[in-house]
DNA sequence: CTGAAAGCGCTTACAG
DNA sequence: CTGAAAGCGCTTACAG
């Protein structure tokens, strides 16, 4: 690869010169800034952005972006969001791949190590953070922005949905299309700090809000997978006749399309016998058979927000900087997997609410 | 961050041993490693890798990884086989979205340029590979690696799933299931050296194949999205009556599950009056209602491989690597989408095939 | 407007 | 076993 010694070389002028002919044009003669260029054009020359750190001065930011899972559909959605805004603020994306299986210590340690490699300026995390990593972040020298999850620390900003709030305004949804016997599928609850188990805590303030039954048997739990929505709704469908319910909300879209199918597979229709309403609106939610009514994250903006606020804290050091939990706006999708059900014998009317 | 300076003042030693400490801890005395080690962990040291191109025995390996579409479905199955095989390998792996829009010299050119900032070894490049980045792939001084494309020149490898032969077979096994009147939904055909216009020409050799009825009427256009199947499949619907297609093949897993959906929705059902195969075996293949008959391309594998011959290539440059296009085997994968139809008016038996 | 030189963090041949 | 010093590619204050 060719330096600026080859091209001082080549030229006949000295490092210094071709060092400022590439990066300050205004400082050297005209007819020298042209051989210059001529002879990096010729050559082939990259300037070796790496040094950076070597001479402090260089400004070219770069992000760690640290994901669990690439394998989740959400990956490329919010991916994209980041990506698009790295590129308006000129900004390097480097990502690193942290496996669900890893989300220990060591993991974060490979993870940050990479990131330090390759010289980045911030760290963007996705997803839940398990407590394990508190004490790492708690000495990073380096600012960290949360996507889609939070964490009580000062340090660190989070931007997302709300979580309990959007879990809520699903029920209402449901509510306001008549359904009173609402289930739902869940991830376990042995973690409450996890944000998808908040989902859980919307369901439930929900029921109680709009007075609605609730039983044991109308939540089933499980992983969020397609195969995971369909064994637990057939836990849901099997204590039907007990719960009457008539609509399930599920903490994540793949589990809403995993249940549908089980619908169908019993012989039942989606949404006419029993409605569904899922949480997430990737893009898979446009293509299932019936398409999926729920309740969008606005993954672009999440990643276009937190870069923005990752850039500010990087290019104006001085500037007074909130730090906390943003939530974004979310809302409902509807599409074609929940029913309005007036003239059913548990209607909405009924209740009296 | 701390260097190397701050390991040496803190432990009365020179930055040499501490460099050897570090990384040949045989060449120093036990109690100084451990000297060194104590300051390294309690000044929270890392080592600054980025320095390997100025101190050219540094070796830890990294690619650059180019991906046109980061949304589509395809990218976390390819990716997810790249990274599991650089963890293997040590390899680190740094990832750039050229943005479809953006498939220009220029486009590539920002890609190069960022793959150099990272200090990559190699280069490894998915999808289709325009002819306008020949000239810039000729000069490149870096290996290059491609995943799913093809290219000619003897400069690069290429690790996919021999896209003709693969059409191909997918109409040998809905002819197997009786199917004799086979529609297609094709990407256009304007560039021949598009791989997945190779669907295409593997389709219409299997029809030859087979002496199956061919009409410009069993074949619709358009790109590779759910909407894009829809409107096709709308088209070969509206000329059912005349070419009589109880099959359709579909250039994309995508495709076909849009094209699913207009079948469905014209009151028909797939596949008891009309039977879907893709191609490629995303993970929407599984979720999909039917699930889909595919295609299915080994990603993993595509992935690994590909990693494995840079890896070669980057480490024992003294050994002869042979160049060219590796096919690795696809399978077709059978699930919902495709029936059998031994006893309709136009059987496979009637052929005399 | 241009050049010589120091320095960024680290490695390693060369002395000792 | 350890240290002083050169050098990797580049930038920039300092001279001229």
């Amino acid at each position: 690869m060719a330096t600026i010694n080859d091209i001082a070389k080549y030229a006949g002028i000295s490092i210094a010169t071709v060092s400022r002919a590439l990066n300050k044009p205004e400082l050297v003669n005209a007819e020298t800034r042209e051989r210059v260029m001529y002879a990096a054009r010729k050559l082939n020359y990259f300037k070796n952005e790496t040094l950076k750190i070597l001479n402090v001065k260089s400004n070219k930011l770069s992000i760690g972006v640290i994901f669990p899972y690439i394998t989740a559909y959400y990956f490329s959605e919010l991916y994209s969001g980041i990506s698009k805004a790295a590129k308006l603020h000129d900004i390097d994306l480097v990502l690193y791949e942290l496996r669900s299986e890893n989300m220990s210590k060591e993991g974060l340690e490979d993870a940050l190590s990479f990131a330090r490699r390759h010289l980045v300026d911030g760290i963007m995390l996705a997803g839940y953070v398990p407590s394990v990593y508190d004490e790492i972040f708690e000495s990073l020298d380096i600012p960290v922005v949360l996507l889609l999850g939070t964490h009580e620390s000062a340090k660190m900003s989070a931007y997302k949905v709300d979580d309990i709030r959007a879990a809520f305004d699903a029920i209402s949804f449901l509510v306001s299309r008549g359904h009173r016997n609402i289930g739902m599928i869940s991830l376990p609850l042995t973690d409450p700090a996890n944000d998808i188990v908040s989902r859980f805590m919307g369901y439930k303030q929900g029921l109680d809000f709009y007075k609605l039954p609730f039983s044991e048997e109308m939540v089933a739990y499980g992983k969020l997978g397609f195969d995971d929505g369909y064994s637990a709704m057939k836990q849901l469908l099997a204590a039907r006749e007990k719960t009457g319910i008539t609509a399930v909300f599920t903490a994540a879209d793949e589990v809403a399309i995993g249940a549908m199918r089980c619908i169908q597979d019993a012989g039942l229709r989606v949404p006419q016998d029993i409605s569904v309403i899922g949480f997430g609106n990737l893009s898979i939610a446009n293509i299932s058979s019936p398409k999926l009514t729920t309740v969008a994250q606005p993954f672009e903006d999440i990643g276009a927000e937190g870069v923005k606020y990752m850039t500010k804290l990087l290019t104006e050091p001085g500037s007074v900087v909130e730090r906390g939990n943003f939530y974004l706006p979310y809302k409902i999708i509807e599409r074609e997997s929940v029913a309005a059900i007036m003239n059913r014998s548990f209607s909405y009317c009924d209740g009296k609410v």
